[in-house]
DNA sequence: GCCAACGTTGGC
DNA sequence: GCCAACGTTGGC
């Protein structure tokens, strides 16, 4: 069982355009970087991620799981990028921010708080954890 | 709005 | 196959 975080910009699709998806999720489409497909790929039915807000708030919000596993990116051209889909499981009773993660020595590692391009990341069975706990879980 | 970090592209 | 130029992302 692996976790991850999925990077948004709010203003863009953000948690609550996701919560109004429902069951069915939404498709997590547009990725154009191979070290995101990479990880989208080998992501599981069921799994476990962080919903991060970049830009505006710059901190996660939520949990999101997978519904439906790797498949090709309906809004691509090339053939070459895949998409998970994923649905709102529940808000962080305490949202994480950015600035509280690279307080935290727990999560010195996280992808987030070091390669903050990457828009989805792993997160360790630990860093999950650690965050969960932060967050109020 | 600026700029650093990073990834991609294309000329050689 | 190298690397300079360029575009994009995202924190500040």
């Amino acid at each position: 069982m692996a976790f991850w975080l999925f990077k948004s910009e709010p203003d863009v699709f953000g948690w609550d355009d996701l919560v109004a998806r429902g069951e069915a999720g939404e498709e997590w489409d547009g990725v154009r970087n191979y070290q995101a497909r990479n990880f989208m790929r080998a992501m599981k039915l069921g799994e476990l991620g962080l919903f991060y807000h970049s830009n505006i708030g710059k901190q996660a919000v939520g949990i999101v799981q997978v519904v439906a596993e790797a498949h090709p990116d309906s809004t691509a051209d090339d053939p070459k990028w895949d998409c998970v889909d994923i649905k709102a499981v529940r808000p962080l009773p305490r949202p994480l921010s950015l600035e509280q993660a690279k307080r935290e020595p727990a999560l010195k590692d996280m992808v987030l708080v070091n390669n903050s391009r990457l828009s989805v990341q792993p997160v360790s069975d630990d860093e999950w954890a650690a965050i969960l706990k932060l967050a109020g879980l």
